[in-house]
DNA sequence: CTGTTAATTGAAAATGATTATCATTAGCAA
DNA sequence: TTGCTAATGATAATCATTTTCAATTAACAG
């Protein structure tokens, strides 16, 4: 599974080191949750009984790298921290539904807006991007 | 039409000083324009030659307030400075649509995406509040 | 109109997430 | 293994935004 994620550093002609690996391992095994780059840090700074620990400013680039390349997804909602997911390849594109009560997100899946993509080039001629779209309003238990 | 917005702090226990008056001022005069908080805060010094000087911290500390009251409308896109625009009672929602490669933001009306919040409450009980929705992707000439 | 008072303001300091700097370390191709 | 760079980590720097707090002033009562 991550060996795929390795390969994928190679064709971008980048290091496979230590900190990627690690940065790459953390997010997989919190694959169903979207982690704040301090979140990260944390994790990454708990395992560290064993490996050796990896600086902030390398979480920061690290992550920001793979959102670039197109590993990641950077989720950014107003002031708070940013969040990254990996993006697995399965699992295709989907959007974020946020809470402004509690500030949850709930995933929606890429197909249910297709039509609304369609609608909108046919509209104004804006063709709507692979990128999550964040949509604001009231989960269910919040309404 | 600006004494209509004066009413409204009223309506909302809140005073209607100069600097809320000049700041709504400046807000109408562009109401064509998403300002950010450091343009306003020009704007308002160039007027200065006759009025007084705002501070930023009161246009910040304004502006804030005016959305949270409903006044304005924020629109705050990654690590960019937010920008504001009057809620106009006429100008029914809308929600814009960013280009990634050039930052323009258009606009798109609320009724255009009805069906698409409908879909969404039904299929996932998440209700889409009338927050603009920030949608990524390529405008026309970018494409 | 005048005094009272709590909301508002301005200047400056603080915050806090993120980015830049730069000397050191470590992939990896030969 | 060696050499060349990319990558890293510690720390300082950014910079939009927020907080602090003393001074000002809008709103209101008398």
């Amino acid at each position: 599974m991550l060996q795929q994620l390795y390969l994928y550093l190679n064709e971008h002609n980048l290091r496979v080191t230590q900190q990627r690996r690690a940065i790459l391992q953390v997010l997989y095994e919190n694959r169903d949750r979207h982690l704040e780059t301090e979140n990260i840090y944390e994790l990454l700074a708990q395992k560290g009984v064993t490996a050796r620990k990896i600086g902030l400013s390398t979480v920061y680039r690290t992550l920001e790298l793979f959102a670039r390349i197109g590993l990641a997804s950077k989720l950014s909602f107003g002031k708070a921290p940013a969040r990254y997911e990996l993006i697995m390849q399965n699992k295709n594109g989907h959007h974020h539904l946020i809470c402004l009560r509690c500030g949850a997100v709930q995933e929606i899946n890429d197909h249910k807006i297709h039509d609304f993509k369609c609608q909108i080039l046919r509209e104004t001629g804006f063709e709507v991007a692979e990128k999550p779209m964040k949509i604001y309003g009231y989960c269910q238990q919040c309404r």
